[in-house]
RNA sequence: GCGGACGUGGCGAAAUCGGUAGACGCAGCAGACUUAAAAUCUGCCGGCCUAGUGUCAUGCGGGUUCAAGUCCCGCCGUCCGCACCA
C-alpha cells in the first residue's frame, strides 16, 4: 500500500469498520483459557439520533474493551436498545405512526451511527426489548418471580387525566394539569401489580457494603433510598376507651417529653373523623392542594387541626396528649402518625410554638436541666435522659433500648424496622411495552398465562387517534379463553414498567438461548459484569432494580451472583457554551445553534448578521438551548479516531467535558501528527540506540496501560502526547524507529482505524498480526521503568534552594553531603551548621538552619 | 433543611504515599518557511518587583509538620442528590 502524506479519516473509517465485520473481529472467543473481560456500557434508548452523551460513554467502554483484548482477555462488549416506552407513544400521537415502526426506525439509524464510532461490539448480540424474543423471557421470569411469592397485586393511586383517559406519570403532571390536555389531574385507585423489593431491602442494603469499586456517591444515594430507621412502633389509646392509632419513632427515648401526638392528613382515622366535621373536612383538603405545590413545600409552614380527641402516655396513663391532624406527617411513611416530642425534633418545635403546645426538656447536655425547653430550636444532640423518671441519667442509646425492652414486656410497643424502599409498582396502563402475562377470569381469579403459550404478543393493529390505552380498546386482543377453566376470560391489559426490561438485559446478552431466558452456565463465565459505564442518573431506580432482580434470580436458584456489576464508572456530561439574544421584557432569551455562530478569541458573532450574541456558560448539551453538536456532522468532517480521541482528552471522564469546536480540531491535528510519526518505523539513522527516549518509552507503556485500566482516560491522553513530542525531538535511531512503531500499539484502543491504517502500511516484517485488532499491547522492560539517574531538591526551610542531578538509590548521608557541598548551599548557610538536614532518598534534601 | 462532591494560570487539567506546583492539551504572543494563506516547525506563555537560583501564589482564615494543593478545624462559593422520613 503507497502511505498517503494525509490520513484519509473518512475512508479508512469505512474501510476498516469493514474489515473488522468481515474478520469478526470483537465475537468473543469462548476460550477457556483466557480470563473473561464483560465490558457493558449502559444501553440506549433509540430516541432517534446518538447524541455527544452517547459518543462519550461507547468511546470509553470501547476503549476499555480493545485494551482487554490487547492484554489477552476474553471480551464481550455487546450493544441493544431500551425500546419500549412513553416517546414511542408520544411520537404515535404526535405524527401519526406505529410506536413500533417509529423505534425500529429509530433503532436502524442509530445502529447505524454507533457502527460509524468503530466501536469493537459483537453486533451477533444485538437484543431490542421491544422484541417478542426477549420480551417473551421477561414474561417467563415475571412467571417465575410470582410462583416464587414475589410479584402481588395491590390497590395504588395514579395519576389520572380525565380528558385524555389516561395514567400520567409523575413527570407528566406539571402544577397539578396534565402535560398535553391541561386538565387538572385526579388521583384514582387502581389494582395494579408490584415487585417485592423490599423482601430484599436488608440484603440490598448489606451489599452495598461489599461493592468496593463502586462510586461512594451512588452507594451513598442508594442508602438513602432505601433508608432503614429502627425505632419503637407502638399503640395510643384513646381516652374514653375508643380503639385508638399506632405511632412510630426513631427516638423512643424521648417519650416522657411528648405533649401531643398527630396523624398525618390522609389517615383512615383522620378520613372518618372528616365525615362528620366539615372543618376537619376542609382542614384536609386544604392540606391536599398545598402538597401539589412546590413552593408550598419551601416555606414549610406547620399547620394543624386539634381533634378534640386525647390519647393517653403508654408509660402514665393519668397524662393526656391531645390528637393532631397535622400537615408535615405523611401517610405513607411509618404509620402515618407520630408523638411530637417539641424539644428534640425540630419540626415539632416549630409546630409546639405555633398552637402554643408545651414543650419539655428531656435530654440535657449541661447543667441546664429545667422541665420547661425555652428557646426556637430543638436540642438533637447527645446527652443524658432528665426529667423521665425511669430513664434519669441514662445515654440516648440506653434509654431508646430500656423503652423497647419495656415496650415489648409490657405488651404496648416493639422495637421496628422500618424502610422508606417500597414495593415497586409495575404496572402501566400503556401499549409500548412488556404485556403482564396473566388473564382475569370472573370465576378462577387472576391467571398466569402458561409458559408454553408466551409470549403474549403486542398487537400490531392499535389505534392512537382516540385516548385511553389501545391494548384495553383494542377489539379482540384481550378476550381470550381462560387457561384453568376454559371460560370467557380478559388479559390483562396494562404493561411492564420499562425499568424491568433494563433489570436483566446484561444476562441476556451473555446468553440468549430461544427457549428460555438464559443458560446459567453460560451467565456463570461471564457474569459479574467487570465494568459499567454510564450515566449518574441511574444511579438509584436502575442499578437498584438490577441489583434486585439480580438476588431475586440467586434466589430462586437460576444464578450464583448476587450482585450484578462488580464495577461501576458514572461518567460526566458533554457540555457546550451557549450563544443567545435577549428579546426584550418578559420574553425568553432566542438561543442559537453552534454551527450558526462564528466564534473569536473575545466573543462570538452570528454568522447570518455579523453582529454580536451573549456567550452564555458551559452546560449541558440540550435542545432547548440550542447548545447541541450532531456526532454525525463532527465524523462527517474529522472522522471517528479524532471525535474518540477528544472525547477522551482533557476532562477527568466522571467529570463534565466542554465541548469545543478548537478541541475536535486540535484533535484532528494530533491524528495527523501520528500519522506522519507512524511513517518513521524503518528510519533508523546510523542504528544506534537512544537510552533516554527507550526509558521515556516504556515509562509511557506501562503509565498509559495502567491510566487505561483505572479509566484514567485524559491521562493516558496525555502520556501518549508526551511520547509523541519527545520521539519527534529525538535524532533517528533504532530506538526512535520502534518507538513509532510501539506508539501505534498504544494509540490503537482509542484511535483504532488510525492505528489500523497506519499497521497495514507497515512493512509486512513489522506486522505480527494481519489486524491490529489482533496484536498484543507492548509489554514495558521493567529495567527501563526507572531511571538511574534523579534531580534531588534541596530545600532550606523548606523553600526550594537548589536542585542536583545524583545517581539513583544513594544513602542519605552521601545525599546529605553533597547538598551540603553545593555552593549555593554553603553561601546560604554563611558557615554555620544546620540544626537538621531531613532526608527523603532520591527526592529532596531538606535542610533547617 | 439534610447529605455529598468540588474549588489549582485566560480555559480543560496534572501532581499515584504529605516531599521541586502548573506535566499534557486548548487559546494567545513572537519568529521561521511561503508571493500570500493554510498546513508545518521553533520559542514564550500565573502575579509582583529592586529582574534574582528574588518574592507571592492551589477559594478565604487558622492549625499540625522539617515540609501542606494534599491532613485537621472554621468560613465562603459552585454543582449534584434527597427532601416535612417522625
Amino acid at each position: 500500500m503507497t502511505r498517503e502524506p494525509r490520513f484519509g479519516a473518512l475512508a479508512a473509517d469505512a474501510r476498516w469498520q469493514a474489515a473488522w465485520e468481515a474478520a469478526n473481529s470483537f465475537a468473543t472467543t469462548d476460550t477457556a483459557d483466557k480470563p473473561k473481560a464483560y465490558i457493558l456500557e449502559m444501553f440506549p434508548y433509540p430516541s432517534g439520533r446518538i447524541h455527544m452523551g452517547h459518543v462519550r460513554n461507547y468511546a470509553m467502554g470501547d476503549v476499555l474493551a480493545r485494551f482487554k483484548r490487547m492484554t489477552g482477555h476474553d471480551v464481550l462488549h455487546p450493544m441493544g436498545w431500551d425500546a419500549f416506552g412513553m416517546p414511542a407513544e408520544n411520537a404515535a400521537m404526535e405524527k401519526g405512526v406505529h410506536p413500533g415502526g417509529w423505534t425500529r426506525d429509530n433503532i436502524a439509524s442509530m445502529r447505524g451511527q454507533l457502527k460509524r464510532l468503530g466501536l469493537a461490539i459483537d453486533w451477533s448480540r444485538e437484543l431490542a426489548t421491544c422484541d417478542p424474543d426477549y420480551y417473551g423471557q421477561e414474561q417467563a421470569l415475571f412467571l417465575d418471580l410470582f410462583a416464587a411469592g414475589l410479584v402481588t397485586r395491590k390497590e395504588s393511586y395514579v395519576n389520572w387525566d380525565p380528558v385524555d383517559m389516561t395514567v400520567l406519570a409523575n413527570e407528566q403532571v406539571i402544577d397539578g394539569r396534565g402535560w398535553r390536555s391541561g386538565a387538572l389531574v385526579e388521583k384514582k385507585k387502581l389494582s395494579q401489580w408490584f415487585l417485592k423489593i423490599t423482601d430484599f431491602a436488608d440484603d440490598l442494603l448489606e451489599g452495598l457494603g461489599g461493592l468496593d469499586s463502586w462510586p461512594d456517591k451512588v452507594r451513598l444515594m442508594q442508602e438513602n433510598w432505601i433508608g432503614k430507621s429502627q425505632g419503637l412502633e407502638f399503640s395510643f389509646k384513646l381516652v374514653g376507651g375508643a380503639a385508638g392509632f399506632d405511632v412510630f419513632t426513631t427516638r423512643p427515648d424521648t417519650l416522657f417529653g411528648a405533649s401531643f401526638a398527630a396523624i398525618s392528613p390522609d389517615h383512615p382515622m383522620a378520613e372518618r373523623m372528616a365525615q362528620d366535621a366539615p372543618e376537619l373536612a376542609e382542614f384536609i383538603a386544604e392540606c391536599r392542594r398545598q402538597g401539589t405545590s412546590a413552593e408550598q413545600l419551601e416555606t414549610g409552614e406547620k399547620l394543624g387541626f386539634d381533634t378534640g380527641l386525647t390519647v393517653e402516655h403508654p408509660l402514665d396513663p393519668a397524662l393526656h396528649l391531645p390528637v393532631w391532624v397535622v400537615n408535615y406527617v405523611l401517610m405513607d411513611y411509618g404509620t402515618g402518625a407520630i408523638f411530637g416530642c417539641p424539644a428534640h425534633d425540630q419540626r415539632d418545635l416549630d409546630f409546639a410554638r405555633k398552637y402554643e403546645l408545651p414543650v419539655y426538656r428531656v435530654i440535657a447536655d449541661s447543667d441546664e436541666t429545667a422541665h420547661h425547653f425555652t428557646g426556637d430550636e430543638a436540642y438533637t444532640g447527645p446527652g443524658k435522659l432528665v426529667n423521665s423518671h425511669f430513664l434519669d441519667g441514662m445515654t440516648i442509646d440506653e434509654a431508646k433500648a430500656a423503652i423497647v425492652s419495656r415496650a415489648e414486656h409490657e405488651g404496648w410497643g416493639k422495637g421496628t424496622t422500618v424502610w422508606r424502599l417500597r414495593d415497586w409498582g409495575v404496572s402501566r396502563q400503556r401499549y409500548w411495552g412488556t404485556p403482564i402475562p396473566f388473564i382475569h377470569c370472573h370465576s378462577c381469579g387472576t391467571v398466569p398465562v402458561p409458559k408454553d403459550q408466551l409470549p403474549v404478543v403486542l398487537p400490531e393493529d392499535v389505534d392512537f387517534s382516540i385516548s385511553g390505552n389501545p391494548l384495553d380498546r383494542h377489539p379482540t386482543w384481550k378476550h381470550v379463553r381462560c387457561p384453568s377453566c376454559g371460560g370467557d376470560a380478559v388479559r390483562e391489559t396494562d404493561t411492564l414498567d420499562t425499568f424491568v426490561d433494563s433489570s436483566w438485559y446484561f444476562l441476556r446478552f451473555a446468553s440468549s438461548p430461544s427457549d428460555r431466558p438464559f443458560d446459567p452456565d453460560v451467565v456463570r463465565r461471564w457474569l459479574p459484569v467487570d465494568q459499567y459505564i454510564g450515566g449518574v442518573e441511574h444511579a438509584i431506580l436502575h442499578l437498584l432494580y438490577a441489583r434486585f432482580w439480580t438476588r431475586a434470580l440467586h434466589k430462586m436458584g437460576m444464578i450464583d451472583i448476587v450482585e450484578p456489576f462488580a464495577s461501576l464508572f458514572t461518567q460526566g456530561m458533554v457540555t457546550h457554551e451557549t450563544y443567545s439574544r435577549e428579546q426584550g421584557e418578559g420574553l425568553p432569551p432566542l438561543y442559537f445553534t453552534p454551527d450558526e455562530i462564528t466564534r473569536t478569541a473575545d466573543g462570538a458573532t452570528l454568522t447570518a448578521d455579523a453582529a454580536a450574541v451573549q456567550v452564555g456558560r458551559v452546560i449541558k448539551m440540550s435542545k432547548s438551548k440550542k447548545n447541541v453538536v450532531d456526532p454525525d456532522a463532527i465524523l462527517d468532517q474529522y472522522g471517528a479516531d479524532a471525535a474518540r480521541w477528544f472525547m477522551l482528552s482533557d476532562s477527568p471522564p466522571e467529570r463534565d467535558l466542554p465541548w469545543s469546536e478548537a478541541g475536535i480540531e486540535g484533535a484532528w491535528r494530533f491524528v495527523q501528527r501520528l500519522w506522519r510519526l507512524f511513517g518513521d518505523t524503518e528510519n533508523i539513522g546510523d542504528g544506534g540506540e537512544d537510552k533516554a527516549l527507550a526509558r521515556k518509552l516504556h515509562q509511557a507503556i506501562a503509565g498509559v496501560g495502567t491510566d487505561i485500566e483505572a479509566l484514567g482516560f485524559n491521562k493516558a491522553v496525555a502520556k501518549i502526547h508526551a511520547l509523541a513530542n519527545d520521539i519527534e525531538k529525538a535524532k533517528p535511531s533504532a530506538t526512535r524507529a520502534e518507538a513509532c512503531l510501539t506508539l501505534i500499539r498504544l494509540v490503537a484502543p482509542m484511535m483504532p482505524h488510525l492505528a489500523e491504517e497506519a499497521w497495514a502500511a507497515l512493512p509486512a516484517q513489522q506486522r505480527v498480526t494481519t489486524l491490529i485488532a489482533d496484536a498484543a499491547w507492548p509489554t514495558a522492560d521493567p529495567a527501563l521503568l526507572v531511571d538511574d539517574e534523579v534531580t534531588i531538591a534541596i530545600q532550606m526551610a523548606g523553600k526550594l534552594r537548589d536542585t542536583m542531578t545524583l545517581a539513583k538509590g544513594l544513602d542519605k548521608d552521601t545525599v546529605e553531603a553533597a547538598a551540603l557541598a553545593r555552593p549555593r548551599i554553603a553561601e546560604l548557610l554563611g558557615g554555620a551548621t544546620p540544626k537538621k538536614v531531613i532526608v527523603v532518598p532520591d527526592r529532596l534534601v531538606n535542610i533547617v538552619p
